[in-house]
DNA sequence: GGCTCGCTAGACCGGTCTGTCTAGCGCGCA
DNA sequence: TGCGCGCTAGACAGACCGGTCTAGCGAGCC
């Protein structure tokens, strides 16, 4: 029952979406990891998931940005489950140093091509409202969940907020400079302080 | 002699570029702080800089990419040189914390579109390898000149190195998110956490 | 058997992309 | 005055973009 791995872009237990949607929305959450929102194109996922475009629009009549809608949607809820999935008696910097050991080796997997969570997404947000809204909100569900972990570990709350916000911040942008440097250490050293603020009340 | 702004979209004391290199590279640097650099067309951007293509393929014969090098190389040299404006002599933190009240006072102005530094470009890094080495030799150039402040301040070389990274890491973390949520609040936390790491040896 | 309809399939459209090419302006120099 | 050349200027090409549309397959229901 243990989560395989982030968000499997190969194949996964629960196909029970059609499967061609399933594919379209792996296809492109591959795609958009490698190249950003921008950089792919329809043809492209639609050439890597082997399906024509005239399924595409009809489980995504929103077009390309639907489907980065959903592929947000998709990452957050892989994260959430993951975070989830940590029992919830066990100390909250022990969840984190765990899911971002899920974390780290998704993106050694994946060769640096997860650039943080939605960074490629956000730098788009401008010509994309309705992903801007996504990525938004998926921070904002993240960072919450993550604070709840943390009250229960017996943080304040604003201190929890606080917390919860600079581990999401530290996380995103160690992977970013780890993608930029093809070198996962300095999302490691970014894990580590993220686990040591956690861990109890300094600063 | 204080530097009014990071990276002053608008003109400068410095015009001593061709005028047209200068109004593209300056063009350039606005359109893909607000939509990403593969959501940004050259045509765009020669219409900002009211500049034919003749001359941009003059001035950048590498086309698009060789433009995002160069903006990228624009800002490095912005962070580097308000860095290096900030006298030797005042403690690290100090340092940091002015350059982060530049930092903020540009996200502020520039209405949350500067989404960390150089985060739509690591994003598309698989598509542009020139830009992708270019973005690399940024960080690593504004992390060791970090580092070095630190390390004249007391921080040993390999703990100066490590903050160095952190504080980078918090920073661009943070504006992503605050671009996210069209909030600064997380910048400014994130840019709080960094001083504090900037501030001597703890964890 | 025949019909319905969810889904697949891909041709096609207008627009936009990056990049090339030729023409010529105008400054500086002899 | 006349020439050279750094730079400007924009028409053009070919590929590709996202999105629309019609046609038809085939499982399941009556």
């Amino acid at each position: 029952m243990a989560r395989p791995a982030l968000v499997p872009t190969t194949d996964s237990d629960t196909d029970s979406d059609s499967d061609t949607r399933s594919r379209i929305l792996r296809a492109a959450l591959r795609l958009f990891r490698r190249h950003g929102y921008h950089g792919v194109g329809i043809n492209q996922i639609l050439a890597e998931a082997a399906a024509p475009k005239g399924s595409m629009y009809h489980h995504f009549p929103g077009g390309k940005e639907e489907i980065g809608a959903a592929v947000v949607v998709l990452i957050t809820d892989s994260v959430l489950a993951l975070l989830d999935a940590q029992p919830l008696d066990i100390k909250p910097e022990k969840a984190i140093a765990r899911v971002g050991a899920q974390m780290l080796g998704t993106v050694q997997r994946t060769r640096y091509e997860l650039c943080a969570l939605f960074a490629s997404f956000v730098a788009e947000k401008a010509s994309a409202a309705q992903l801007a809204r996504a990525v938004d909100k998926a921070y904002t569900h993240i960072a919450d969940r993550l604070a709840a972990r943390l009250r229960a570990g017996g943080f304040t709350p604003a201190r929890a907020r606080d917390r919860a916000l600079l581990v999401l911040m530290l996380l995103e942008g160690g992977s970013l400079i780890a993608a930029a440097r093809d070198d996962m250490a300095p999302f490691k050293l970014a894990l580590q302080q993220a686990i040591a603020l956690c861990r109890s009340a300094d600063t």
